[in-house]
DNA sequence: CCGCTATTAGCACTTGGTACTAATATCAGT
DNA sequence: ACTGATATTAGTACCAAGTGCTAATAGCGG
């Protein structure tokens, strides 16, 4: 079942993007064509090889990897960060976020995007969240990215505790705020919250 | 500056560990010592190679970006729901809901299912929520099961609002309580929350 | 000096490629 | 049907970063 070149391409393109990891030679088995027309097209659309994009994938989390906790377990992608003080993310928001019926974003996305990021400023091995409280004051629609902008507001080393307040916007505009009192857990004390 | 084999591969342990994209012939230059013997103390030490090692990181970065959130409409099973008044959902905690390095779910998930249960249990066709108070009691770890009862506490039908309180236990013990003030959206208003 | 561990060297082979050249296939237009 | 252009396939040499293996050498303790 051959298709053209730009068909193959486009499903190539798509079919790296969903696994790195494939070899030229599967590849050139899924599409029924010659490892070097393999190659070609990836040429011709500069994607690297697998080594390359593998490492680029594994560059991307041990560099973000900053100190606390690794990026890969935010939602959203961290822009900026700065320990202990204040961070960034954006999240683009898509089909599969929204509900059908209106296109509206579902609260678990946000709350998932605030909540991680308030894990990650925290400067430690690892943050668990004890309360939060939240606010969803527009829509937000398939489609549309959220910034969000996480800034510590209070510290309580002695309690293990720190307070952080998220702000997150669509086009400058305020669409959701949530505060989160965050527990920081210490090597043997594994006892609060989840 | 030669020190033994035992504090060579101690401190070889630790150079990988720190940035595992190092190569066998850039720590046989950092060590002094010729590349088989880097060799044999990753054998010794069962390090694999550096593809290997880039490998692993990304496979565990890539795998987890899969994961984020389910794209079910609600998440957890429901179990039993009386609508405006009471339901129940069961979720089962596996390993993608997970922070990898305590086994502890990402507080989001208990979010979503509470949140979602709350949505479910408004008597209408859509409801959006608008906000909402949440305490992680207890951590939660995979394999667990948690059950999710909501309650509608109060309602204000003029205002389209209602209150739900969604209790979440794992063996009876409660885990998470979340209180949702719902927004009932009708046809002609698509307009607060998310 | 013997024995032992540690270290180094060298070679063949592996994966998953790049870079390049050359042959063939396919199709469109005249 | 023939020409050209594009697309595809084949084949070779080469590379990085290894594994697996054998063998030689170094250093030291008794």
């Amino acid at each position: 079942m051959k298709r053209t070149k730009r068909e193959r391409q486009t499903a190539l393109k798509e079919s790296i993007n969903e696994n790195p990891f494939v070899t030229d030679e599967e590849l050139s088995a899924e599409f029924d064509v010659s490892v070097q027309t393999i190659r070609l097209d990836r040429m011709e659309l500069s994607i690297p090889e697998l080594r390359e994009r593998i490492k680029h994938v594994a560059v991307r989390t041990f560099e973000d990897e900053v100190k606390s906790l690794p990026i890969d377990e935010v939602i959203g992608e961290i822009i900026d960060i700065e320990l202990d003080e204040k961070a960034i993310s954006i999240f683009d928001v898509k089909p599969e976020h929204v509900f059908q019926r209106n296109q509206i974003a579902r609260g678990h996305h946000l709350f998932a995007q605030a909540n991680s990021l308030a894990v990650a400023i925290m400067n430690e091995e690892l943050a668990l969240t004890v309360k939060s409280e939240l606010q969803f004051l527009r829509p937000v629609k398939a489609g549309q990215r959220i910034v969000a902008k996480a800034t510590v507001i209070d510290r309580q080393p002695e309690k293990n505790r720190a307070f952080v307040k998220v702000v997150s916007t669509v086009d400058q505009v305020t669409v959701f705020i949530g505060t989160f009192e965050m527990y920081r857990m210490t090597e043997q004390s594994e006892g609060e919250a989840g």
